[in-house]
DNA sequence: TGAGCATACCTCGGTGTCGATATATATTGA
DNA sequence: TCAATATATATCGACACCGAGGTATGCTCA
């Protein structure tokens, strides 16, 4: 979800709302746009769960703002969320949030290129791809001519992500390794 | 949503709600599964909405069926969502289920030509795809290497699509049209 | 002076999805 | 004979998301 961007953001500075809304419409908003009433309640549901502090930052701007910190057990929550499979399922539908978080929290190169590995792992694994989830799949299932278009668009996806994470870990190995 | 592709394999044939649970699984459950506490509210709603009827079949299996008959008001809806812009945004989560609707619904080459050939200019369109939806975007915000990223693995998805497409419509051209 | 817009936060109702659970019969295999 | 498994349908609570709406201040331009 929303959730773990918001986190990924966080982990590299802390922010207010409107600023945090106006960086997901630039990353993403073309292709996944973000609207307020999903946005604000996120927020309250990372404060409430102590993952986020709010203080109210005065008179800087027309309107209070309320700038948002990443406590430490949110830091954990982050790194435990990226570290999970079921982040990293393909059929999560909200893929784009998890590469959006990890795509702002590489301020770590060693330990992301970990994360970023057992990703790429998972998505080159051959089984995890044609897993049905509930029973071996049949022969002729298999050869749907319509199952197969649906497959070719979904093994081309995964393997412009898979790309992109091979040149971003590249790219962090090339860098000096913090720490 | 599920809708789509429910009034999509209704429009082939008459399906049971077990059946049509096994055909989207077989079809998309390595990709998008779909639980049953999803499908048979799916499938009540478009009852309530008059789409779709429902016939009990005794006696033919362990348990009653209730077989599921598009009417013509449903196929009407049908070809409507397939000719909604709405439909056909690529920011659409659950463009599996258009796509599946599609892919169903090909026993009527000419008119689905027509409707194919809508959303490939749809994602050819460079400004659809750079939208931000809200306000132009800044040089700097466009120059993002993590919005290139992300739109590196939006493009790649579209393209898949678009190439599937093409050879879809290609192969309905040499087919004989319908009428 | 006033309109309009950007800034900034938030609530509310509706909806679609999920996971768990319930029910009940028929078939298969130990 | 007993336990699974497959068949078949359905409800329920929880939850994330969306769109519409609300509130209020400060800035800019006519």
């Amino acid at each position: 979800m929303l959730e773990l961007a918001i986190l990924g953001f966080l982990s590299d500075h802390p922010l207010h709302g409107y600023e945090l809304r106006k960086r997901v419409a630039a990353l993403m908003g073309h292709v996944r746009p973000v609207a307020d009433g999903t946005l604000y309640p996120a927020i309250k549901r990372l404060a409430a769960a102590g993952w986020v502090t709010r203080k109210d930052e005065p008179g800087v701007a027309a309107a209070p703002r309320r700038v948002l910190y990443l406590t430490g057990e949110g830091r954990e929550e982050l790194e435990r969320r990226l570290r999970e499979p079921a982040d990293l399922d393909i059929s999560d539908e909200n893929r784009w949030f998890t590469l959006l978080a990890f795509l702002r929290h590489l301020d770590e190169p060693d330990a992301q290129a970990a994360v970023l590995r057992r990703r790429l792992a998972f998505l080159e694994e051959p089984t995890s791809f044609f897993y049905d989830g509930e029973r071996p799949m049949a022969a002729e299932e298999f050869a749907d001519p319509f199952r197969q278009g649906l497959l070719v668009i979904a093994q081309a996806t995964s393997h412009a992500e898979l790309t992109w994470l091979r040149n971003t870990i590249a790219e962090l190995e090339k860098a000096p390794a913090a720490g």
